[in-house]
RNA sequence: GGAGGAUUAGCUCAGCCGGGAGAGCACUUGCCUUACAAGCAAGGGGUCGCAGGUUCGAACCCUGCAUCCUCCA
């Protein structure tokens, strides 16, 4: 082994090994109980980010301690095809070729599309292989496979049957980047600097005029009617008289709805039933004409007269000047206001008139909300999410599906050519060549709502993955698609299967540079996963991804964290590596824990069994911060610092009885500490598992550690307390008289007890080790020598006869500072215990740990005190 | 306007059941000790945002306020 970490060297070819070996494919053995997470399908669009490896090394680390711990685990990869965002990089790529998707017609447009995801794929897959994900790739799933499109075609068709699903007229939120519709969901308010423009039209055969105020005045040649509140009194007068549109010259009538703020600007407002959403609706009301003054690329159409051809923005400066020149326009105010922009193209949003498919959401939100009544509900982590989900699905609006697209889910519903007729099937008409397709396809999340079941064959409810596997034990997924995608799959599982689609969802948030900034293409602050991956390796970048925050909360990206879990991946190695380089020959059956154990060994056993039980625990609350904390400590503070350097006296001693322990304690520790760390670096443990001794084909496969009561030695852990006090007391005092371990000194320890005098005259070896004395007295009745340095701790003190380096007055003024710290602490515990409610409420156990601290602090006080008589005496 | 999160060491963050404030990085000092100098050893550094309340006891629970950040309308 080199003696550095090189993670490059240890990852390369492993995956493949994994693979191979089959080890990451679900066995379907019914000896065990099954365990599921479906891989949140990434969009074939490009490449990982660090979203991606975050979110996925999370479910990685879960299936691989669920597969140790001997479940049938199905981790079901995948991949989405992702509607807007993949053709809109299809069409920039024709582009660049001089084409558009129309030179090549739809059949030869979607074969492109086809290449680009084959393409896109191997380059996703590739990357899943550097994270080391183990994935059963046997079952991989594609959001347009033919299995998945028959769920897609089965529910639109079920829903449509049931009346969930309609056809109609309605203001949708339309996109003239992209030129689809889209839904509520997929349009992002911003605040925007605009402006208010109020406005005069003239009332018919008056001299009278009417103020309205509009931030988009382009529409108001689509404008059939000026609107008030019933109740305005100043504007009685008006309701059914005449307004004549300006520019237009359109009659337009005043009606009166109740819709109408009046304390809202003048309290009339202009209504344009084809481009708002409320207007709309005052619209239907009142039988008013839609005007729709738009195409569908948002340049203006033949019922914007002068205007036409000009695109909107255009129109909107052209009108405003010409109705400024007519004294109709007469006043223009900033206005700061929330503009929706399409989550894609980031073009304006406009509301815009136009036939589209919905689904009628109010029954199905309604079945999802009753999922949550009892223990079949979803449970959230962190659970505030939950609220978050409901409030969305209290407020449900209904949801537009249809998307004027070519790449997706053609919807299944065809139009007779001559009668115009509908029919809505899960087959084409047997006359097809009567009927014309619809067009359009559905929305992207349509198909992803139904991941969790169509994976597993569903709607074949015989399938075999559908019975075993379905639902799924974990989601994994980011805050910011719990709409989108979580609240999506929730009803439409219920609604199709019964059940929830799985039992717990993980929530994390968002991934951030280094400043906390979103990781943007236009900010150019994104950190590419490969990079790192490059540089410190899988593992360090995984266990930097999990234990960086705590659960629900977002995670900036520092790269000297990720090089600070470079150390640690380092500090692992180099222990393995010291342990190997004293095995000689040890095999795995040579192990016997049965030897006689140093305190060394029953402590690290100890500690090894406590490590375990919070590494299980935490994990499996997905508290993966918490037990990396656990393992990180585990492994560098006590089995490095400690457990190694004292285990050197035995593999560096003559006693082969003892070296065979010792051996076998270090081989056993580090088997169970890696097999524990696996799922967090999945690479560098299976590398050393392979080169300690061991037992299986693969860690990956290994059984996962449990905490043994045999091992649990509460003494040995007592006696190791004692023993690290004196050890880092000896070190303070050296290090306070500037002398380096290199040099021996001399050591008297003033026992209190005899028994404490055995305890330390049995570790003798470990002291002589670590403290380097010259002498080593211990003993009872000790008599403090003139000029020394001392300490006390629990049971005994420390004498270091130092002549020539001690400074009376330093060592004096330090005595008087630890004086000091031990009468504070008596002072605490005793105002504690001096409090009545204190002792007749705290719990028992708490009140008994007050008082051993008590006795010992006065010990310790009386200690330092009489020796700081002694040396101020002389 | 509604909901949620954050506020703890110089920086980034933990602190899961209420019982003496922790880590990593940075900083100071001393060590090339035969696993690791990307290391080892010793050390400095905090009014846990502010104000109340509950409790024997609050970083943690409750109320209010402040600042920052998300989501929803």
């Amino acid at each position: 082994m080199s003696s550095k970490y090189d993670p490059r060297e240890v990852e390369k070819d492993r995956y493949r090994f994994w693979v191979d070996g089959g080890f990451f494919e679900a066995d379907g053995d019914k000896e065990k109980e099954p365990f599921t997470i479906v891989i949140p399908p990434p969009n074939v669009t490009g490449k990982l980010h660090l979203g991606h490896a975050w979110d996925t090394t999370m479910q990685d680390t879960l299936a691989r301690m669920k597969r140790m711990q001997g479940y049938d685990v199905l981790w079901l990869p995948g991949m989405d095809h992702a509607g807007i965002a993949t053709q809109a990089k299809v069409e920039a790529k024709l582009k660049e070729q001089g084409q558009n998707r129309y030179d090549l017609g739809r059949e030869k447009f979607l074969e492109v599309a086809w290449d680009w995801k084959e393409e896109y794929a191997d380059f996703i897959r590739s990357q899943w292989e550097k994270l080391g994900l183990g994935l059963d790739y046997s079952r991989e799933r594609f959001t347009m496979d033919k299995g998945l499109s028959q769920a897609v075609r089965e529910v639109f068709v079920n829903l449509y049957e049931k009346g969930l699903i309609y056809r109609g007229e309605y203001i949708i939120n339309w996109d003239p980047a992209t030129q689809t519709a889209l839904s509520d969901i997929e349009v992002i308010y911003e605040e925007v600097d605009g402006k208010f423009y109020h406005m005069r039209y003239p009332i018919k055969d008056s001299d009278e005029t009417i103020e309205i105020a509009t931030t988009r005045p382009e529409t108001m040649l689509g404008d059939t009617a000026i609107a008030v509140h019933p109740d305005d009194e100043r504007y009685q007068h008006l309701i059914g008289k005449t307004v004549v549109l300006p520019i237009v010259g359109r009659d337009m009538e005043i009606v009166a709805d109740s819709y109408v703020d009046m304390e809202m600007g003048s309290g009339a407002v202009k209504i344009t039933p084809a481009h708002d959403p409320n207007d709309f609706e005052i619209g239907n009301r009142h039988n008013l004409e839609r005007i729709l003054v738009m195409n569908e690329d948002g340049t203006m159409n033949e019922n914007a007269l002068g205007y036409q051809g000009l695109d909107r923005f255009e129109c909107r400066k052209q009108i405003v000047q010409d109705l400024q020149e007519q004294g109709v326009l007469f006043e223009i105010e900033d206005h700061l206001h929330q503009v929706g922009h399409s989550e894609r193209s980031g073009a304006v949003v406009e509301p815009y008139l136009s036939t589209q498919w919905f689904v009628n959401m109010q029954p199905l939100a309604d079945e999802a909300i009753d999922l949550q009544q009892d223990d079949g509900k979803v449970h959230f982590v962190p659970d505030r999410f939950e609220r978050t989900y409901l409030h969305w699905m209290e407020n449900i609006r209904d949801w537009c599906i249809s998307r004027q697209l070519w790449w997706g889910h053609r919807i299944p519903a065809w139009y007779h050519k001559e009668t115009g007729e509908m029919y809505v099937g899960r087959e084409a008409p047997a006359d097809l060549e009567n009927w014309e397709q619809d067009e359009d396809v559905l929305d992207t999340w349509f198909s992803s709502a139904l991941w969790p079941f169509s994976t597993m064959g569903w709607p074949d409810e015989d399938a075999e993955d559908f019975k075993r596997y379905f639902p799924t034990d974990v989601l994994v997924t980011g805050y910011d698609i719990i709409f989108f995608w979580v609240a999506r799959m929730i009803f439409q599982s219920k609604q199709f299967t019964g059940k929830r689609p799985f039992k717990d969802v993980l929530i994390h948030g968002l991934i951030r540079d280094a400043e906390g900034r979103k990781m943007s293409k236009s900010l150019g602050n994104g950190v590419d996963p490969m990079d790192v991956i490059d540089q410190y390796g899988a593992d360090s970048l995984r266990y930097f991804l999990l234990t960086g925050t705590s659960p629900g909360q977002d995670l900036r990206f520092h790269w000297e964290k990720v090089e600070a879990t470079w150390n640690f991946a380092n500090k692992v190695w180099n222990a393995s590596r010291f342990s190997l380089m004293n095995m000689d020959d040890f095999a795995y059956e040579d192990i016997d824990l049965n030897g006689e154990k140093s305190l060394a060994d029953s402590w690290i056993l100890t500690r090894l069994n406590e490590t375990i039980e919070q590494v299980t625990r935490n994990t499996d609350k997905y508290e993966f911060g918490e037990a990396g904390r656990h393992l990180y400590n585990f492994i560098w503070d006590e089995l490095c610092d400690w457990y190694i350097e004292m285990a050197k006296l035995p593999l560096y001693g003559e006693d082969e009885e003892a070296k065979k322990t010792t051996r076998s304690v270090l081989a056993y520790v580090l088997d169970q500490t890696m097999r524990m760390l696996h799922p967090y670096m999945p690479f560098i443990t299976e590398e050393i598992w392979q080169q300690l001794p061991h037992q299986g084909e693969s860690i990956t496969t290994a059984q996962w550690p449990e905490p043994k009561a045999e091992f649990h030695n509460e003494h040995a852990a007592n006696e190791m307390k004692r023993l690290v006090s004196i050890i880092k007391s000896v070190r303070n005092i050296r290090a306070e008289v500037d002398t380096p371990i290199s040099k021996q000194i001399k050591l008297n320890i003033k026992a209190e007890t005899e028994a404490v005098v055995q305890e330390l005259e049995r570790n003798r070896s470990y002291l002589e080790r670590f403290c380097n004395p010259s002498e080593l007295i211990i003993a009872t009745d000790l008599e403090a020598p003139e000029k020394a340095m001392s300490a006390v701790v629990t049971g005994a003190e420390l004498f270091l006869p130092l002549e020539g380096l001690i400074d009376i007055d330093k060592e004096i003024s330090r005595l008087e500072k630890e004086l000091d710290k031990w009468t504070k602490e008596v002072e605490r515990v005793q105002k504690k215990l001096a409090n009545e409610g204190f002792v007749s409420k705290a719990p028992q156990k708490v009140v008994d740990e007050e008082r051993q601290k008590e006795k010992d602090y006065l010990e310790k006080q009386a200690k330092v005190k009489a020796r700081l008589e002694e040396l101020r005496s002389t």
